[in-house]
DNA sequence: AGGCATGGTAACCATAAGGTAACAGTGTAG
DNA sequence: CTACACTGTTACCTTATGGTTACCATGCCT
């Protein structure tokens, strides 16, 4: 079993490192945001995390931007472990996707259990895949399929196409959509609309079936029909 | 949503019976382990809970054998909610097959967020319908139908449409509505006329039942009579 | 009656919002 | 260096949203 632990105080991650290693239990270590990017970024090619173990204040940035921009991937369950114990911390990371909050000074055995629980539950549960008419995605291998079609899709277009079937099938508003996708970017509209076309253009092909819906001033969803 | 919760302080129970209403869970209430059993057992024979808050302490017994004795039937996922904050307790709670433990006091938002992930996971999906007549509204996915005909709302008549059923089958005064669907702007009584007119349109076409009502001097309401 | 307030409807149309295609700058692999 | 993928930018088209106006209905008061 493979986790993913961010946290700043070395000491701390010295001690987690070592108890969970006695408990089988491999650790990739980063002691901040950008450094946590790195790691997960050549550790994905090649595996995926069974979970995350994340801080939240870190000297460069909160732990929670790491979900919000994705980038453990679709699926890798998340336990927050800080020492920030504000009830609005707390529902900030959940609503970010965590899974578990566990707040400082904790059990060691504590934590070891609960990550266990996250890492079962989604080896047993999940296939981590998606499927809606004939588009099939696959989220271990990364591979999106429309039929026998293989899609072929931009990172930018990935990480929209994720977060689409997160909520699926109910929508996502346009300003969750522009932060997620561009985070801390200047972000226009056309930008925006210029992805959409591009997603759309790879999804649905000839007479295939619109998948990729627009409500309104509302926002966009992944569903069967329009309304 | 389905909940069992075995709670021998009736005061904490009757609160959070309360909070969980709001947000739209049922709750089916126990104070002690043996009327638990009974409890259970009736319902179980109908449906099944989407999940159960456990407490340790109760008059008659502990909550842990609640799970070990297999009265919940498999597959209900367990919190345990109690003020035992020893390692061991917990322990033995997850041992037993809780998956999660929140320990008193505790803020209740925390509670729902931790249960909803727990009932989500197992497949169950907090419901958030309004229904009236043949008028029925999925704020999830934000699809209003009426009968099978799907309707089609402009963004503010979204708007006025949820804040409507929000009162239901209360009144809503048209000052309320102008500030809320007009926030800071400019606004006309025609403004709020049109708009009006549009949502009835959508709403009740041919012979379909007028369910937008005005009251002269009141305001406006959500219901089959208009009087 | 007449005047007037409140509500309701229909039609008009400027404009925002959404959609598409084509181009250009950048980076990267070979 | 070349070729290509990716993404930001621009231009142009289409649609329907929502503000506006005009006109009608009803109830109430003097």
């Amino acid at each position: 079993m493979l986790v993913l632990l961010v946290e700043d105080d070395a000491a701390l991650a010295a001690q987690l490192i070592d108890f969970l290693q006695h408990e089988n239990i491999e650790v990739d270590y980063a002691a901040s945001v950008s450094s946590a990017k790195e790691i997960a970024a050549q550790t994905i090619k090649y595996s995926r995390y069974d979970a995350a173990i994340l801080d939240m204040d870190l000297p460069d940035g909160n732990g929670i931007s790491l979900i919000s921009e994705q980038i453990l991937g679709q699926g890798v369950p998340v336990l927050f472990c800080t020492a920030a114990t504000a009830l609005e911390d707390k529902l900030a990371a959940f609503s970010a996707g965590a899974l578990d909050y566990i707040t400082k000074p904790f059990d060691l055995p504590e934590l070891a259990v609960r990550l266990k629980l996250l890492a079962k539950k989604q080896g047993a549960h999940a296939e981590n895949t998606f499927e809606l008419d004939s588009l099939l995605i696959d989220f271990n291998t990364q591979i999106a399929k429309r039929g026998e079609r293989i899609l072929v899709l931009s990172p930018q277009q990935w990480l929209l196409l994720s977060l689409l079937t997160k909520h699926a099938p109910n929508p996502v508003s346009k300003e969750d959509i522009l932060c997620k996708v561009w985070p801390d970017q200047d972000v226009n509209n056309n930008m925006y609309k210029s992805l959409l076309t591009r997603l759309r253009k790879n999804i649905s092909r000839d007479s295939e079936r619109e998948l990729l819906h627009t409500i309104k001033g509302q926002g966009l969803v992944l569903r069967k029909h329009s309304e």
